[in-house]
DNA sequence: AAAATTGGTATTGAGTCGAAACTAAATGGA
DNA sequence: TCCATTTAGTTTCGACTCAATACCAATTTT
């Protein structure tokens, strides 16, 4: 058992996750790439809905994204409205269409059945690897890390009286802190 | 601590490691695709070095596939040759250039060095976390494993005499069950 | 107010993808 | 043995992704 077998079997997970996406999107008529979007979308902040964070989430241009947003727009899986301060800003929301096929698709990939049946320690011990590893990762090649607030190191917990970002001093709802942010960073 | 958030977690490594290759691949001009098809020319056995094989372990039709191995042949990056004993059967060799790309761009993208900081006994429950996981998937949605022959049911461990793989019953080196074979099942 | 930057879109050419049609070799009966 | 079937691969086609480039408009900087 080494480190190298353990990477093998997390590549071999990886492409099967991956088949298994590429397969259910085909059926509803979407490539890999635009479930990624639409995944994306349901899953981050008010910070981080626009076109320029799906591109650095999914690591491509943005005018490669800026089609596929329009596909997904064009077939009902996303509403485009401009933002009141800034109009350069296009803010993405997912339809209800969407966020239901998303969670369809989520729910039909998920580890968290197989993941359910270990040791809640186990799991604990190995997200902390994954983390750091992720942490190294992002340090090395300059990606940002899209984690969700509540493990971000600008998020306050100010205990009864809810969260606070400390990047735009707004406040978070206890639901705000489990999405995915384009600012986040790890602490340490 | 949630499975959910090791999901979340595996999820975003994967994204990870994805663009990282993209973007090594794109500096020799090849495709995702086509790394990821040399990547397992590297790394399969006998028994699993056809075109059929890269398309099941890549979840692609056999067509598509073709088109990817034309390339990577034609830009020397493997070599092609027909089967002595079944002149249908195409045989994939990757070339010495080929094999360099992939060692440095598995050295480049590899979790090894962030893993090998870690307890190796952590490493241990992890992979086997991951393997039963990888049991589920195969078994759910009728793929194959494409695992490492000494990780396989057929493999026989004939101590001092070497291993034999239990389905075509030749003998296999050291080095053989480290290699992925299309045939590969996890034991139980 | 002009210049630079930022967020996004449109266009183009190379390339992937699945589907379907196809070839050739092996297999399996009658 | 002969013909049907199966298996391994290739080719072609149309829809699509992708990066690169050029572009536009709003914002920020100087």
């Amino acid at each position: 058992m080494s480190a190298q077998e353990a990477n093998d079997v997390l590549e071999r997970l990886n492409n099967l996750q991956r088949m298994e996406a590429r397969a259910f999107g085909l059926r509803y008529g979407l490539q890999p790439v635009q479930m990624d979007a639409l995944t994306y979308l349901t899953q981050c902040n008010r910070y981080s809905n626009t076109p320029q964070a799906v591109a650095e989430y999914l690591g491509l241009t943005k005018g490669t994204v800026s089609q596929s947003l329009k596909v997904l727009e064009q077939k009902g899986f996303l509403r485009k409205q401009a933002d009141k301060q800034d109009k350069r800003i296009v803010r993405l929301a997912p339809t209800s269409k969407g966020s239901h096929l998303i969670k369809k698709a989520l729910l039909a990939r998920s580890l968290e059945p197989a993941l359910a049946m270990t040791d809640s320690r186990k799991i604990a011990e190995l997200t902390s690897v994954f983390r750091s590893i992720l942490r190294d990762m992002q340090q090395t090649n300059g990606r940002k890390a899209f984690g969700a607030c509540h493990t971000c190191r600008f998020n306050e917990d100010h205990e009864k009286n809810g969260y606070v970002c400390g990047l735009t001093r707004e406040p978070l709802s206890v639901q705000d802190v489990q999405l995915i942010c384009r600012e986040h960073q790890y602490p340490q």
